[in-house]
DNA sequence: TTCAATGTTTAGAC
DNA sequence: GGTCTAAACATTGA
């Protein structure tokens, strides 16, 4: 699932591939997945009139300047006072394609993760929305959910945008210190850890999958209440936090669930987990068998016998 | 056929 | 308001 180094990775592709490339046309198969404005696109909200027309109005001739990202979004600057904030949520994918990416792989990627799945040729039939460049080259969204989108926000505007207004600090800033840590966990004494370290109101970009790797190497267990944590378990938990995460960026990110890259490649981290997805095998620091726990509807993988 | 998976929002209970 | 739980969103695969 993208959490914060998949959705570094895809940012940091994109805006190298994507600069300056103007757009010639878009194709919009699924109106829900697209907005105009800054409000939040909830999953239950009627798709207002004309918003498909809106989008690509604002879109064609635009040029692609940058793109960066913020918490799980990634922020599309165009050239004109518009930008395009885009969430993945848990299946969506951006593949680009110019003409040397198809001839290296005859159009046909991978779109899911499973080991034996056929790669496919794009468009497939869970691609959404199409972006074409005068120069021949094409975006393609694709999300087997339909859980994430595409918003289109006045430059003036992206200051009212929710997320942005609700989200914590970014967990490789420099403003993110050990005390700043100390002191957004510590309003939240009552919580699991795991649960705490998820929340975007404390520190952006962590999931399922780096919350537990995060524990793992700060070896507490994802059930303990913050609260119970001493003073050595809490800097173990921030100080493991960067590392966790620089090392999957490295990796061009972790491909559990639907996550690829924007050639259609996987990341290379999931070799690289200790607990997440090895329920059941063996621990590679003391070969406890891993666990998991329930926690909110979600699991947590840990090992029982390195972290207390 | 039912259930789990996942990020995020929302609603409701205490 | 903090905290917890469950539901919703769409789809697939076990």
């Amino acid at each position: 699932m993208p959490e914060l180094p998949e959705v570094e990775t895809v940012a940091n592709e994109l805006n190298h591939k994507l600069k300056n490339r103007k757009v010639a046309d878009v194709e919009i198969r699924a109106a829900k997945i697209v907005g105009v404005g800054p409000a939040t696109l909830s999953p239950k909200r009627s798709i207002p009139p004309g918003v498909v027309e809106k989008f690509k109005k604002i879109v064609l001739g635009q040029k692609f300047v940058s793109v960066r990202r913020r918490a799980k979004l990634l922020i599309f600057d165009l050239s004109g006072p518009w930008s395009m904030l885009v969430h993945l949520k848990m299946t969506g994918q951006f593949i680009f394609e110019d003409k040397i990416l198809r001839k290296a792989t005859g159009g046909q990627y991978r779109l899911l993760n499973k080991k034996d799945a056929p790669k496919v040729a794009l468009p497939a039939k869970h691609t959404h929305v199409i972006f074409y460049f005068a120069d021949k080259s094409v975006l393609y969204f694709n999300d087997v959910r339909k859980f994430g989108y595409l918003k289109l926000v006045h430059d003036t505007e992206v200051g009212k945008v929710r997320e942005f207004l609700e989200y914590g600090p970014e967990p490789l800033d420099k403003k993110f210190t050990l005390p700043a840590f100390l002191t957004q966990v510590k309003k939240r004494p009552k919580g699991k850890i795991k649960q705490v370290l998820m929340d975007n109101k404390v520190v952006v970009g962590i999931g399922n999958i780096y919350s537990d790797e995060i524990l793992f190497h700060a070896k507490v267990r994802p059930t303990r209440k913050v609260s119970s944590l001493k003073p050595n378990e809490l800097v173990a938990i921030y100080r493991a936090i960067g590392p966790v995460l620089k090392k999957g960026i490295k990796a061009k990110g972790s491909s559990v669930g639907d996550f690829v890259r924007t050639d259609g490649s996987w990341g290379g981290m999931g070799k690289f987990h200790f607990v997440y997805g090895r329920k059941g095998q063996k621990c590679k620091k003391c070969g406890s068998v891993i666990q998991v726990v329930k926690l909110g509807g979600r699991t947590g993988s840990y090992c029982p016998k390195c972290q207390v």
